[in-house]
DNA sequence: TAAAAAATATACCAATCGGTATAAAAAAAT
DNA sequence: ATTTTTTTATACCGATTGGTATATTTTTTA
């Protein structure tokens, strides 16, 4: 059974998760996180070291929900193909969906830790690269089973996908317009049907 | 001619505006900047109403001297398409050219201004949308002499472009790895020359 | 239910924050 | 060259920063 503590660790990740991801880490202060959450200092140091690991348990969070999403989603079909499109189909509601956490948390952390925490830049890195290897190992599999071409490189194409959804979702928080990811998400559908097909 | 003052404001944002590419707005504070200029507050305060002011300032002349290095380049050449392809080209040399400078400015204040400094977001958003606008003319412009082809969409070519230029900057940094840069712009070339062209 | 342990609240710390009033220095105008 | 104006340095402001020591409360164990 879950100790008090461990349930108040819980709600104080998931309320103060939304704060850190749309202020960043230096424009976040810990007031406004007692503020958020009803509690006091002595609460949130009494569970976390500091700031800084709040904010790393905080990423994590948003990134295991948001992920967890994705593969629910992609996991609707075993067709590495119909895979990819739902992969992109996942994202045509991103920007509603992230909107109520406060954005995407792979592009604000990722650009707000470069420079300023190389812990929690570390913690982006280790998720784009396993969002790309899961994205290869599909392709892999299309070109196994004879789904997607022999000519196509796995590693290459995850990364120009994922590369495409980034810019898109920087674009869309950026011009506050929905258009970029969704005309983005059309060109990798087509990307699909006519460069990966076999 | 210039007055000591103006060359001091002068002098002040252009060492402080890579201080604020690479922090932040936030995690700037004005001692960082007094340090790096080697003036007192007296000075900054006497040059710029306050930070945010000093900030956009700062922006403003990063990207001035981006664009004006990009236009330079891409006026080599008076042909749409070649256009096109020095764009691109000039994009080649972005993280290197961009990481003395903290950064891409478009991208970090972007990010770092959302829901946090409106006024410089809308800066960004100026930015953004005056280089899709010079982009989609010179499209257009490829349209009218018969070297682009007459069922391109000029403005969302435009957006397409852009956005994937704004991914590839943003891997490469978080990514700290210029492959991503190197490989979407082969691909918009590959674009240029095989879907645009007439 | 009483004692032990864990968790939270309160009060406080030095350091730093952005910004300002004023004094000193430097530049510009006469 | 002297006065006027502009520019910069110094000293200071209240507020807030992240963090801690300790007191109080709550939960768990016995």
């Amino acid at each position: 059974m879950k100790t008090k503590a461990e349930k108040t660790a819980a709600y104080i990740v998931e309320t103060v998760a939304p704060i850190f991801n749309k202020n960043g880490y230096a424009a976040t202060s810990i007031s406004d996180l007692t503020q958020a959450t009803g509690l006091t200092k002595g609460a949130i140091y009494g569970n976390f070291k500091n700031k800084e690991e709040l904010a790393i348990a905080s990423f994590k969070f948003m990134v295991k929900r948001l992920m967890k999403e994705l593969v629910q989603h992609m996991n609707q079909s075993d067709s590495p193909i119909e895979k990819l499109l739902l992969i992109s189909d996942f994202y045509r509601n991103y920007y509603r969906y992230t909107n109520k956490m406060g954005g995407c948390p792979i592009l604000n952390i990722g650009v707000d830790a470069n420079h300023q925490n190389s812990l929690l830049l570390e913690k982006v890195r280790i998720i784009i690269q396993r969002i790309q290897d899961q994205l290869a190992s599909i392709i892999e599999e299309g070109i196994e089973i004879g789904e997607i071409s022999t000519e196509i490189n796995a590693m290459y194409t995850a990364k120009r996908i994922d590369t495409m959804i980034q810019g898109a979702i920087f674009m869309a928080y950026t011009m506050d317009d929905d258009f970029y990811i969704q005309d983005t998400m059309n060109q990798i559908d087509k990307m699909i049907n006519t460069e990966l097909r076999a």
